[in-house]
DNA sequence: CTGAAAGCGCTAACAC
DNA sequence: GTGTTAGCGCTTTCAG
C-alpha cells in the first residue's frame, strides 16, 4: 500500500507538503506553488495513492462514520437508504450495528468502540430503548431515536393524526359502521386511537377488533356486516382482503377497506389497498439530517409534524370501480 | 476519552501490560501476574475505557469491517441481514457503500479508503459491474460478486432450475395449457429459460407473454384461457391475480397461478401465491461465509448450487380450495 | 512557500 | 513476569 511517505521520497517533497496537497488545503492556510502541486498530484496517481481514511479518522479523532443500530427487519430498508443517501451527501458513510438478544447497551458500546460520530436508533421496541445504562450518556455520543437526549418525543411523524385521515375520508363518504382491526403493535395501537378520536368526534358508535393469536377476528368482522373497515396496518388489511375473498365477497362492492403504511404489497392486493403513506424514507433523511446536525452543534433540529398522505386506490372507490371493470374489458 | 495510557499511569504498570491483559493475550504469549491481572481490570472499569477500535485496526493494517455495495433497493434487505449476522459471528461489522450513479468504480475505491477487508456487490446489475477498471483487481481487495476474480459465475442460487419447480409442479398435475408471464429483469429472464425448457422437454406448447409498458399482457393471458400460469415474478403473479379480480375470475378455481421469490407480498395476496422460494438470506450467509474465507486464505469455497423451494399455497390448491373454505366459514 | 518534529492510541518485538 | 522502544499513516503547529 503507498503512503503519503512514498510519494513524498518519489516528488522530492515532505510529507507535509504532500498532506497539504493532497487534503486540498493548498490553496488556503498554506501557499505552495502550483508546479509542486502538479507534481505531487501526478505521483500520487502515478503510484496508484489510496487514502487512508482509517489513518485519517484515527489522527483527527472523528471517523466520518455514523452507526445504525438496529435489528434491521425487512421493511426498515428504506430508512437505512434514507439514512444512507443522506450521510453520502454530508461525507459520512453508515456503519451497521445489530441489536442482538436486546442487548441495547452492547451495541452502543459496538457504537463507542468503532468511534462512530453519532447513532441512529432504527425500530427499536420502547421496552428495548428503556434499557440503557444511565452512564452511557456520559459518553455524550449524539443519537436519535433515545428519549432521553431530545426532550419530550423524537416522534415527527404522528401515527394518530395520520390514522385519522382514513377514518375521516370514511366519515365524509358518509360510512357510519366503520370497524377498526388493529393488533399489539406499538404503532399499531396509536393507529387505533386515531380512529377512537375521530369516530367519538362524531359519535359514531366504535366496532373494535383485535387480531389475536387464537381466534380469527377476521371472521367476525366480516359476520359483523361493516359499510368500511380501517385496518391498523396493510398486513391486516391484506389479510382481510383474503378471508373476504374465500367468503366470496368484493371489495370494495360490499364494504370498503383502508390500510395502513403504504407498504409494497398495498399495490399488489385484489384490490390494491387504499391506505396511509407512512414516509419511512423523508423520515430516514430527516432523522440524518438532524443527527449530523446534532453532531456539529450539539442542538437538536425542531422538530416538525409530520403527518401521512392518505392514498387512495380502488379497495374504497366505490362508486367507479364498476365503471372501470367495464372499461378496461 | 480515556486510554490505555490513563489505566497504566493509574494502576502503576506499563503500557503493554494493559495492552496484554485487555487485549485477552495474558494468558498466551505473556504470563502476568493474577493480581495485575485483576487490578488492571478492574482499573479499565472504573476508568470507564473503551477501547478504540479505529487505532487498533490502524496499528494492525486491517479495519474487521466488510463492505457492501449496493444501491439498497427495498427487498434486499435480507441479504443485508444476512451479511450482516454472519459478519457478527465472526468478529466483523458491516459498512454500507452506495453505488451512485452506477459508478461501480467510485464505489470501490471508497471501499479501499475505508480499508475494508473485502467487499460485497449485492443486487449491482451486470451492466455496472463490467464497467470496473481493470487495475482495480491490482488492489488484491477480496470481493464477491464481481466476475473476474472468481473464475466462471459466482451464482449459488440457479434460476433456472428453480423455475422449472414450478413448471413441473403444474406438468404433474396434468395442466398442458401452461403460460408464462415475464418482464426484462435479468433474473426473470433465466426463470423464463426455465419454464421454456420444462415445457419443450415435455413436448407441449409454449405461450409466452411479456410484460412490456404500452401494453397491458394480463388482459391477452386471460383472454388465452390458460389452464395455469407461471409469472416470473410474484409482482407479476400479484398483477395477474389482480386482473383475473377485476374480471371476476376466481383463482385456483379458473386457473391456478404460481409466482417466483417468496416475497412478503406473496403471502398477502387473494389467495396466497405458490411461489419459488429464493432464499436471499441463507444466500447472503453463504455469501458473507465465502468472503471471510477469502479473506483469510485467498480461495474461494467450493460453489455449492442451490435449487429454490417450492411453496405451494392456496394459488395452485385447486381441489381442495372448496373444501377449506366450507370448513373455514 | 516548505520542512522538521511531535503526537494521535495501540501493538509487538525484544530486553530486563 | 514486566517494561522499553519503535513504529503504523497522517495531521498540524511552528521554525526556517
Amino acid at each position: 500500500m503507498v503512503t503519503m511517505k512514498d510519494i513524498a521520497a518519489e516528488a522530492n517533497v515532505s510529507r507535509t507538503t504532500v498532506s497539504f496537497v493532497l487534503s486540498g488545503r493548498c490553496e488556503k492556510d498554506q501557499k505552495i506553488s502550483p508546479q509542486v502541486v502538479k507534481k505531487v498530484r501526478e505521483t500520487a496517481e502515478k503510484l496508484g495513492y489510496i487514502p487512508n481514511d482509517l489513518a485519517q479518522g484515527f489522527v483527527k479523532g472523528k471517523s466520518r462514520v455514523l452507526g445504525i443500530i438496529s435489528t434491521f427487519p425487512d421493511y426498515l430498508m428504506p430508512l437505512v437508504k434514507g439514512y444512507s443517501d443522506e450521510a453520502a451527501r454530508h461525507g459520512y458513510s453508515l456503519r451497521l450495528i445489530p441489536l442482538e438478544k436486546d442487548d441495547i447497551n452492547k451495541a452502543l458500546m459496538n457504537a463507542l468502540r468503532a468511534r462512530v460520530e453519532g447513532v441512529a436508533l432504527i425500530g427499536v421496541k420502547e421496552r428495548v430503548r428503556e434499557k440503557v445504562d444511565r452512564d452511557f450518556f456520559l459518553s455524550k455520543l449524539p443519537v436519535i431515536g433515545l428519549m432521553e437526549q431530545a426532550k419530550g418525543r423524537t416522534v415527527r411523524f404522528n401515527q394518530e393524526k395520520s390514522a385519522a385521515l382514513a377514518v375521516e375520508h370514511f366519515v365524509e363518504e358518509g360510512y357510519k359502521k366503520i370497524f377498526c382491526i388493529y393488533d399489539r403493535g406499538e404503532y399499531v395501537l396509536k393507529r387505533k386511537d386515531g380512529y377512537s378520536h375521530v369516530m367519538k368526534k362524531h359519535h359514531l358508535k366504535e366496532f373494535l377488533f383485535m387480531d389475536e393469536a387464537e381466534e380469527n377476528c377476521f371472521e367476525k368482522v366480516i359476520a359483523g356486516k361493516p359499510e368500511a373497515v380501517f385496518c391498523g396496518s396493510d398486513y391486516l388489511a391484506a389479510r382481510l382482503l383474503q378471508e373476504m375473498s374465500k367468503h366470496f365477497l368484493r371489495c370494495p362492492e360490499d364494504f370498503v377497506v383502508a390500510g395502513f403504511g403504504n407498504l409494497m404489497l398495498s399495490r399488489f392486493t385484489s384490490p390494491p389497498l387504499t391506505t396511509v403513506e407512512e414516509p419511512y424514507y423523508e423520515d430516514a433523511v430527516a432523522g440524518c439530517r438532524n443527527l449530523i446536525h446534532l453532531i456539529r452543534t450539539g442542538e437538536s433540529l425542531p422538530k416538525e409534524e409530520v403527518i401521512g398522505k392518505l392514498i387512495i386506490r380502488e379497495s374504497t372507490q366505490k362508486n367507479i370501480v364498476f365503471n372501470k371493470t367495464e372499461t378496461d374489458i
